[in-house]
RNA sequence: GCUCCGUUGGUCAAAUGGAUAAGACGCUACACUUUCUAUGUAGAAUUAAGAGUUCGAUUCUCUUACGGAGUACCA
């Protein structure tokens, strides 16, 4: 076991938060819980221009979805705060001039026009402008400029950023977990702006501050940065501290074509890609969440630590703590996975069989008083004996039951209106195809006959209903399919639903043999 | 363009220098004595290409192709 673990999961509170991101957070938290360590949640809020409102409690909130909270965050001060950096601002300004101090780093004074008109016109040329030893010296910095010159530029107020001074000529030699030993020639590198002119840091030197401060033992993060991890290397050496493990998780790529997973995605194949549902405060735009589309947090979390993540094992039903056992970095994958919504939702149908039934009855009677209030609303006939448990008011044990007989076939609490209607309301026409299929020649008599030996029953259980209805067909040598298709259609309306006994029980004698005789009247 | 990372069935993937290359999703068929979208069983389908090392390569090396990421005073 790994001692004194320390993680962080370091999002931007730019908007909701990503699939993909949540998979990052899984895995920090894994790789936490697994090591009996510490699970840290820090905003990266140093880019003002891109806050959004509401975005931090969003992701704070979807962390709690999926049973994962920080134990350290905004709303959980740890003793390494705070936990914003927009709140640690005042701290960064004197390791960006330490690096000053000891050379590594240096005060530009070039603005964002310069930059961009060099930039375009490398470009034009076919080649690519990188501010580092190759034109530092052309530019406007302390490295060019003289020291009277900078102090003045300095003392008149100018804007400036200060840039790492990146070596030449070196090899750096980075570690990966994940993708093992990396090699980085320092000439290729630019000279990243570690300190902004409005006063904030950079992502870079923040997030080395900020891990090192907070003694982050362990760097989990998406390969996006694996890029940036030379310079992270080089700053921690700037500073003589100590360099942090790395991991750099694959990327979550689209179901199908090219690139990573993105929102349109979502909308595209109808599936979201946000954990919860989230509503742009400024465009007021909805986009889907997991937890409203109907998904259990068990399910998510497994089909996402799944997904670039393989226990090595036939296993593939894992609870959070089944998770935490068995997680370990080494088995992490180095390519990227295509999200697979089928996937998804086969874990969903998994997790679904797992659920309690009370439970699921109390999330899906409020869908059927809905249905039901349209249906009444809607036609006026045909409103007769339609809830057996009596009148509108549904009984929460008989959807108990009901939920118990669908349950296994469907993936969503939304599935089940579909799959159980029947149970509290009378079809009121017939599938068309079905009734081709079903509705024959003497069916009418059957059905006469069917009745007959229902009202015959008293003691109205499944288990005389089964024996009765089957002994007469066997003993008349009718045949079942003559009978049950039929029988089906009458208590259904199409050739669907569990076990007709069963339905014929839970609706009720006086139901059965209601609709039934309604199938009669018609053939 | 440049830098870095990657490439096992349609998808997620296991294995690893040595057998017929696991398993899952999806798909197809059959079964459940007769509803199935459920369940069960079966089936089709894979080591990107080319060299090299080796007795032997999916596994190691190189080249090519393809994919991805990065290349901001964004994270």
């Amino acid at each position: 076991m790994i001692e004194n673990v320390r993680v962080r999961f370091a999002p931007s509170p730019t908007g909701p938060l990503h699939i993909g991101g949540v998979r990052t957070a899984l895995f920090n938290y894994l790789f936490a819980k697994k090591h009996n360590g510490t699970f840290i949640l820090r905003v990266e809020d140093t880019d003002q221009n891109r806050y959004v409102e509401g975005a931090e409690q969003y992701i704070i909130d979807a962390l709690n979805w999926c049973g994962m909270p920080a134990d350290e965050s905004p709303v959980k001060p740890g003793n390494y705060g705070p936990y914003r950096q927009s709140e640690r601002k005042a701290m960064y300004k004197q390791y960006a001039d330490e690096l000053i101090a000891s050379g590594n780093a240096y005060y530009a004074f070039d603005t964002a026009e310069t930059l961009d008109f060099h930039r375009k016109d490398h470009e034009a040329k076919g080649k690519t402008f990188i501010y580092n030893w190759h034109n530092r010296l052309k530019l406007k910095n302390s490295l060019s400029l003289s020291a009277e010159e900078v102090k003045a530029k300095l003392d008149a107020g100018e804007d400036y950023v200060i840039r790492f001074k990146s070596p030449q000529d070196e090899t750096l030699h980075l570690k990966d977990i994940i993708r093992g030993d990396i090699q980085i020639d320092t000439n290729v590198l630019d000279d990243k702006v570690l300190f902004k002119s409005d006063g904030m840091p950079t992502y870079h030197l923040a997030n080395i501050v900020d891990d090192h401060l907070m003694e982050i033992s362990h760097v989990i993060r998406g390969e996006e940065w694996l890029p940036s991890l030379a310079l992270h290397y080089q700053l921690y050496q700037a500073f003589g501290w100590e360099v942090p493990e790395f991991a750099h998780l694959p990327l979550i790529l689209k179901p199908t074509g090219k690139g990573k997973l993105s929102k349109r995605d979502g909308d595209k194949l109808g599936f979201p890609v946000f954990p919860l549902e989230w509503k742009d405060p400024k465009t007021g735009d909805v986009s889907r969440g997991y937890k409203e589309d109907g998904y259990f947090p068990e399910a998510m979390v497994n089909f996402l630590a799944f997904l670039g993540w393989n226990p090595g094992t036939e296993q593939e039903i894992f609870s959070l703590d089944a998770l935490i056992n068995a997680f370990d970095l080494e088995r992490v994958n180095k390519s990227g996975a295509r999200f697979d919504p089928d996937k998804t939702k086969w874990f969903n149908h998994h997790y679904m069989q797992e659920q309690a039934n009370d439970e699921l009855a109390k999330k899906f009677l409020p869908i059927i008083n809905e249905k039901l209030n349209v249906i009444q609303s809607g036609s006026e006939e045909s409103q007769d004996g339609i809830s057996p448990a009596g009148g509108n008011d549904i009984d929460v044990n008989y959807v108990e039951m009901v939920v118990a007989l669908v349950k296994e076939r469907a993936t969503f609490v939304s599935d089940f209106w579909g799959l159980s209607h029947f149970f509290f309301t009378a079809p009121t026409s017939y599938d068309e195809k079905a009734s081709k299929k079903a509705f024959k020649e003497g069916t009418k008599d059957i059905l006469k006959e069917v009745v007959s030996i229902v009202n015959a029953i008293d003691d109205f259980t499944v288990e005389t209903l089964q024996t009765n209805l089957k002994g007469w067909i066997t003993s008349n040598d009718i045949g079942f399919g003559k009978v049950m298709m039929p029988l089906r259609l009458a208590l259904v309306g199409a050739l669907q639903g569990p076990d007709v006994f069963d339905i014929m029980y839970m609706i009720g004698k006086a139901e059965s043999v209601a609709r039934i005789e309604k199938a009669v009247a018609i053939l």
